[in-house]
Order: C-alpha cells, then sequence, then structure tokens
DNA sequence: ACCGTCAAGTTCCATACGGAACAAAATCCG
DNA sequence: CGGATTTTGTTCCGTATGGAACTTGACGGT
C-alpha cells in the first residue's frame, strides 16, 4: 500500500528548501532533510545530537560525569529536593539507569539523600556545594552551544522556534500513547 | 561567576508561556520548560524521546530490529546505494555499530551488498523486496506519529516549525566544533 | 485492621554499545 | 615508483544499559 501524499504534507517536508540553496550540508543529509516523509523526526534528531554529543562528551571528559549523572544533576540544579522517580520519568531513562546515577553521585558528594518522612520507599535529592559548583561549570558552554546552534536565526525566528518547540512540548500530555497501531494480529 | 542573563534570552526560554497555561504537563517537564537557561536542548531532546521511543519499541516488536539496523534501512529506503561510513556520518551511530547491523540486515535479507569496483575496502547497499516491504510498513505509524505531535499547531504553525527547523540544520556546516571550550588547562 | 494492589528503588543479568586496535586498500607526495 | 598517511570496514573487549524480578512501604476497599 503506497501512502497518500497530499500536497500539503509535500510542502511542509520542503520547508525553508527554497531559501537554503545547497549550502556544505552533507548529501545523506539533504536527502533526509527534503526527500523524507518524517521530516520532524529527523530534523529533531539531527539537532538533538548536534548538541549531546559534543556537550556530553565534554562533560565527561572535564567533570568525569556520564551523562545519566549528569541529567540526575542538572534537574536537581534547576529544582532541588526531587525524588528518584521524578527525576526518571521527566527524562525518559529508566527507573534503575537513573538509580545507579544516583549512587554515583553519592559516593562522589556531589549529591546528598534524604529519607522522605512522608514516605518510606522514597528519598528526596538535594545538590551539595560541590553540586552547584559543577552545574555552575556545565552552564556556560551548554548555553553557548545553543547559542551557536540558532546563531543562523534572526532575533524574531529564535523566539518564533522557542514557541513553537513549547507548544508542541506543553501539547505531548494529549497525545494517544500509541499502544499498538493495528491490535489486530497475532 | 554567575551568567549573565540577558532580557532577551529570558524572553526565549519563555516562548510560548502567556499561551500554554498549565496544562497538564508534568510538574519538572515545567520547569524544564519555563526556568530553563538551555530551552533548546531540552525541548529538542524531549521532543525526540517522545518520538523515538514508542516508533522503535513497535519496531522491535514488529519487525524485530533494533535502533541501529532500523536506521540503516531507512537511510536505504530513502537513498538506496549507500556505503556504510556514509550511512554512519550521517546518523551519528559510530561505524562499529554500523558494521553490526548491517551484518544482521545481511542475514536477515532486507538488505544486500555489493563489492564497489571502483574502491575494494567499502561495498555499497541496497534495500532488498522484503527491506522495502518493511520500509513501507513502518512508513506509516512513523508518518502518523508525527502528526499527533503536530496536532496541536496550525497549518501555519507546522510550516513555520519545519522551515525554522530546515534553517538550523542547514547551517549546521557553519558550527565551529567546540573542541576544548576551554584549551588552557592540563 | 487486614489483604490485594500499586509505587519507589535496588539488584541481577544478558546484551548492546562504543572506544581502540586492527587489516586492507586507496591516496598523497617527494 | 614506494613509503607515509588516510579511509573503510571489522574485531576485541570492558562497560553501560535497560528489562525483569525483587524488596519494602503506601494505599484502597471491605
Amino acid at each position: 500500500m503506497q501512502l497518500e501524499i497530499s500536497s500539503f504534507d509535500a510542502l511542509l517536508r520542503q520547508g525553508g528548501k527554497a531559501a537554503a540553496g545547497s549550502h556544505g550540508v552533507d548529501d545523506l543529509v539533504s536527502v533526509k532533510l527534503w526527500q523524507n516523509p518524517c521530516w520532524l523526526s529527523f530534523r529533531i534528531n539531527f539537532l538533538a545530537l548536534q548538541f549531546n554529543e559534543p556537550i556530553y562528551r565534554w562533560i565527561e571528559k572535564e567533570h568525569g560525569l556520564a551523562r545519566p549523572e549528569f541529567v540526575v544533576l542538572y534537574s536537581l540544579g534547576l529544582s532541588d529536593g526531587l525524588t528518584a522517580s521524578t527525576i526518571s520519568s521527566s527524562s525518559g531513562f529508566p527507573k534503575n539507569t537513573m538509580s545507579r546515577a544516583i549512587q554515583k553521585l553519592i559516593d562522589k558528594n556531589i549529591i546528598r539523600r534524604e529519607i522522605d518522612a512522608a514516605d518510606l520507599r522514597s528519598f528526596v535529592l538535594y545538590i551539595t556545594d560541590e553540586g552547584k559548583r559543577i552545574v555552575d561549570q556545565t552552564m556556560q558552554p551548554m548555553v553557548e552551544r545553543e547559542k551557536v546552534m540558532l546563531s543562523g536565526l534572526t532575533a524574531a525566528e529564535k523566539l518564533m522556534l522557542s514557541e513553537l518547540l513549547a507548544k508542541v512540548v506543553v501539547d505531548s500530555p494529549n497525545w494517544p500513547p500509541m499502544i499498538n497501531i493495528e491490535e489486530n494480529e497475532e
């Protein structure tokens, strides 16, 4: 069965092609940009990679923290006093990976853990001064990397992009969970 | 050292907050949306996850293909006759991971490999009929997932988002490679 | 108050992952 | 031409990963 491609869908995935020309970008990247029914996921994944790869490589080298560890640390930097499961669900990492990361951070005195009197199963996590220091030192390269990635956009375009992405994220709780597109086999 | 936050940066990361309200979205997600100096990377990574997680779970279950395998297959579906290294560099997966994925796909008769007479080191990869069948069957859920994710945007907004993301991707070859933010230690 | 169910974290274990070393072929360059 | 260098792809190997089972505590209903 061939998919029907509406002309608007075609328009969508060609978005911005006219203005782009063929500057420097890799051949296969071009194809994935302009001849790809899944334009959104490619672009998002590509950009995520462009951010994550250098940043996490640098953090690993500079501070000895793997990605799951840094995710925990960064989350606490934004909002101290979280629990493991909260961080797990907001970040998409499974809870056992988070559990190990938390252990390592505690061993390194980067975070600290207190028993939650209200729920003896869970612990509340707090960032230490050492942890705050690391967050401060990593924030600069991260912000800088984002700035570089956005340097091709005008101020108005950056604002527009920020708004559109936020709007999609905010809408995410409304999406159906995509359990079994085809329930009808087996 | 505290970072200087310009008022435009603050505006940027608050992009779209007024219109959003506080609908359903998780507490920590809210914080990461609105109180996060790295608004771009969070939003991008969050959305990538929302796409990848259900899709790759479904592909694994339905077709027995892991993510690196499917990346190879999908790339060939868009542009047949690629080499391993091309796919590796465009996707961000290391070449040994791609190598293994290619082996598995060949074993499963999903792709096929021919010697490149012009360069005896490399192989040219082609998708088989079975491979085409799988691509056809997976395209529908993937496109559908994107459609769902974008359902909160108007047609004009979708087009704008597509253009902005494409523009950033096209600009990526111009970014400095971020080798050693601070060259001056060790 | 008790029992079944659910939620938070940990541990176990098989496997996938990716860095590094490697072999073979192409390319560069004097 | 011939040796140094780069590129392509594979293999090796230690480690991180994430599914599943498990422990402990909370919760809901009767």
